[in-house]
DNA sequence: TTATATATTTAAGTTCGCTTAAATTTATAA
DNA sequence: TTATAAATTTAAGCGAACTTAAATATATAA
């Protein structure tokens, strides 16, 4: 393909499918943040091209070609998180954006050598897993969001979402990192946040932010 | 400035410059394999952005902020082949292609971490000084190419260039790599070609490519 | 069910970096 | 010096990836 922009589409979709492995073209292009017809015109070219099925005023899904094609681009990209984080030492609410530009400019023969010298990791610096040479990825522990955690509940860090602007960030400011263990002191029903112990200290997070931190309860 | 195009401009003048530090509009053309038209345009985009000196009909300069950008690409892509070939192991024939992909695609951050991690390396896989931060180049040995030495002049080989298409992989096959240390048996008036002792087997390379090689003379 | 809001597509237009063809300038050689 | 060749620029046009505005389809809520 060696397409950036197609590369682009196709990643963001296959991010932000639902339990029906389906996307609107709305929430792509504003996960793209470009207008809605700018998304028309380029599924009209993916279908085209045969990694997306559309039709229409449908929703979107992937072929297997475009699915296959998608993931290899987060292999790409996560590979390039873990070189960025562990072996060049830059924080890992920095390495999305690095590794955003990079994914589009490396060989596949790069990556396996990466993959290589990194010693196989399983999972980026925010916890996500890193498909393999075939796009098969480990099922991983089973984890749920901050959201669904209960009063009295203690659970440990395991990911983080990056794919939203500044969460890392500030995320990190209120101590958050992964394996970090919380508890959940209480829950607000007016507003859905979380107020949460955190290296003995009470944090509150909003509903939003919650649901973009996922745990493994423990116990 | 962040664009691929302009930036592959900016590189491939610097790398060609004459000796008045200068070049013509025909042959940036060739060396990136579009038509004259396009340098044309683009040159007069180079000039309004203050990258470039350029009046119609006259040679190319570079302005100060124009080489500076040019050096800051030499010095991203040459980090990288360090890289790639040091630590990832790629041969040094295939370090140049991917490097180019990669120049475009790393803040300085990233090159400035790679260079620390590399331990501060003075010379890319092929020879070529690797500028500092500030774009300045360590003066190297004083070189001279295959074609200025004579005969039974014993050499060492220091650097190759890297920017001729195939040329690293056929001088490999002959048997040349950096520190190899060659002896001249005879020069032909007719051709300009060079018969030359590698590792105690007499090889044959064309005026072209001897101009390419370059050496330090040994006594 | 119908009115209204929202999502999506179509249409028209822009910028970028290229192309080819024609015009013009500069270089070279008889 | 002048004819011719080569280099350079101008002109017109193209595809990619976007934009805004208008048209149309779908979803939602009274």
């Amino acid at each position: 393909m060696d397409n950036v922009s197609q590369e682009d589409y196709l990643t963001a979709i296959y991010r932000n499918l639902d339990e029906a492995g389906e996307i609107k073209p709305n929430l792509l292009a504003s996960k793209l943040e470009i207008s809605n017809a700018a998304v028309t015109d380029m599924l009209r070219k993916l279908s085209r091209d045969g990694f997306v099925d559309y039709q229409k005023y449908k929703g979107i899904k992937l072929t297997g070609e475009g699915e296959l094609y998608a993931k290899n681009m987060l292999r790409r990209h996560r590979i390039w998180e873990v070189f960025l984080h562990q072996t060049l030492g830059m924080p890992w609410d920095k390495v999305h954006d690095e590794a955003e530009k990079l994914e589009h400019s490396s060989s596949d023969e790069i990556i396996n050598l990466l993959e290589e010298f990194l010693e196989y990791p399983e999972v980026d610096p925010h916890g996500y897993p890193i498909p393999d040479k075939n796009g098969k990825i480990k099922k991983s522990k089973t984890v749920v969001a901050i959201t669904e955690l209960n009063e009295n509940d203690t659970a440990k860090v395991i990911r983080v979402n990056d794919d939203v602007k500044n969460l890392l960030s500030y995320v990190t400011k209120i101590g958050i990192s992964l394996g970090k263990e919380i508890i959940v002191k209480d829950k607000l029903e007016y507003d859905g946040s979380v107020l949460m112990m955190i290296d003995r200290k009470e944090v509150n997070i909003s509903n939003k932010i919650a649901s973009n931190i996922f745990v493994e309860k423990i116990k």
